[in-house]
RNA sequence: GGAGAGGUGCGUGAGUGGUUGAAACGAUCCGCCUCGAAAGCGGACAUACCUUAACGGGUAUCGUGGGUUCAAAUCCCACCCUCUCCGCCA
């Protein structure tokens, strides 16, 4: 969420930047001017009768603790009467103005929720996913003297990867790992947990899969993209599956405030994440590009204002470390304007070589929220020696999506005669250096 | 799942209908004192929103949401959370 009063007095700045991510500024912002002077007129009206009541109420009870006493002389009780009168006038008025006071509101809430947040200078302008610009590579595809396959195909034939069964326990979009294919999805996450915790300064966290509207609220996934995500109803109130580590993690710290020695605070979870892709039929049915469970490697920071773009370099380079490690060729993508999340202010997408289909997969998202998630969650730090507390900006990415990941060692890795070698990092944590044919 | 206790400001903790946005103590910050510090003394110390050029003024908030009342931290209802005991369970 944006800033109530920035948008109030930024009103054009937020036009040209909602114009600059493709939107229609007036579908977006709606009547905004007119919604909110129509709720502070409304809020006025009402306090100043809350303040006549509250002005009111002692007089009266001045007079009805006398009444009691049988003290009261005519004037008073005329004077009485009169005050009763004019409260019963007040509180009228007042439940009126909280009723016109609560739609006001909410229709304002829903203007202010609906804008996204507003991309960050250096981000490239574009109308489209064309537009994003390829800041860096690394590496360089494998070659290969035959025609590599595609993981599902190497996943079946290695014995590792059983879309069939999944289907059956689950449905579509649901996979079975077995033997040293479920191995090399442990490896994967300890592997790059260990790298975070070790080596990049992250300290890891494992979160609930469960969370609270509220939670799902300072995310930002709630109430724009129910859509997208399973909900599990539970008494009175309904429980979701996280979409993505970044949910608990970012809302460990909801409505705190961080002591800004702390901060930049770097966190790492390894979680299973949940996600219906509804709207996505048709679209990357074969393999497990696409799951509506998979498991990921999340990093989250809650940094300084003034230093969070700085951190976002770092994260990135944090997710990069993997890929390099694990020795495959991949690019980043730095998202235009058009392309970037509702939330974001900036974003890298690293996307990873892909030999068996051909083509780079984004394997990695990693973005700046800068205030628009914390002052949701509301999330502060206070500034050293005196000052008001501020929000914090927050940030995440991944490091790594571990089932595209297993994606991309299969098919990067894999030998003419059908099998996969495990890449130098890996072995300690695989126990092997190959995953040959075996039946299951 | 059953029975009970409880949720107040940064912390401890008063407060059972009006003078309490909230005592007291502690923490923190600023002064005074001191060579410096401690102690002592004085003062400051929540958030959001509305209003104002500004100083300031106002409204709301005592787990959350409703209700009763002229008036609610205080009474009623529902929910959430924490703790204790029992049951169940990895």
């Amino acid at each position: 969420m944006l800033d109530l009063t920035f948008v109030r007095n930024n009103l054009a700045l937020v036009e040209e930047k909602l114009r600059l991510r493709g939107m229609d500024p007036n579908e977006v912002l709606g009547d905004f001017r007119g919604v909110d002077a129509e709720r502070r007129a409304h809020i006025t009206t009402l306090e100043t009768a809350q303040k006549r009541r509250n002005e009111l109420s002692p007089k009266i009870g001045a007079l009805k603790q006398a009444e009691k006493k049988g003290s009261l002389t005519a004037e008073q009780q005329k004077e009485l009467a009169g005050l009763s009168e004019e409260v019963a006038r007040e509180k009228a008025v007042i439940e009126d103005f909280e009723k016109r006071v609560a739609e006001a509101d909410e229709k304002f809430k829903a203007i202010l929720q609906g804008v996204p947040n507003l991309p960050h200078e250096s981000v490239p302008v574009g109308k489209g996913a064309e537009d994003n610009v390829e800041t860096r590579r690394w590496g360089s595809a494998p070659k290969f003297d035959f025609t590599p396959k595609p993981h599902w195909e190497l996943g079946e034939q290695l014995g590792v990867l059983d879309l069939e069964r999944g289907a059956k326990l689950s449905g579509a979009r649901f996979a079975v790992y077995w033997d040293l294919g479920a191995k090399l999805e442990r490896a994967l996450a300890n592997f790059m947990l260990d790298l975070h915790t070790r080596e990049h300064g992250y300290t890891e966290v494992l979160p609930p899969y469960l969370v609270n509207s509220e939670s799902m609220y300072g995310t930002g996934q709630l109430p724009k993209f129910a859509a997208d995500l399973f909900r599990v109803p539970h008494g009175e109130r309904d429980l979701w599956l996280i979409p993505t580590a970044e949910v608990p993690v970012t809302n460990l710290y909801r409505d705190e405030t961080i002591e800004a020695a702390r901060l930049p605070l770097s966190l790492t979870a390894y979680t299973a994440c949940f996600r219906s892709e509804a709207g996505s039929y048709g679209k990357d049915v074969r393999g497990i590009i696409r799951q509506h469970q998979f498991q990921k490697v999340e990093l989250v920071k809650f940094a300084h204002p003034e230093r969070s773009y700085d951190e976002l370099e770092k994260l990135t380079k944090h997710a990069e470390t993997v890929l390099q490690k694990l020795g495959l060729h991949y690019r980043v993508m730095t998202l235009c304007t058009a392309d970037m999340g509702f939330s974001s202010a900036k974003t890298y997408d690293i996307e990873v070589w892909l030999p068996g289909q051909g083509l780079f997969r984004e394997i990695s998202s990693c973005s700046n929220f800068e205030a628009f998630q914390a002052r949701r969650a509301n999330i502060r730090f206070k500034p050293e020696g005196k000052g008001k507390s501020e929000f914090v900006h927050t940030l995440n990415g991944s490091g790594l999506a571990v089932g595209r990941t297993w994606v991309a060692i299969v098919e990067n890795y894999q030998q003419a005669d059908g099998s996969v070698l495990i890449p130098e990092a890996l072995r300690p944590y695989m126990g092997a250096e190959r995953i040959v044919p075996k039946k299951f």
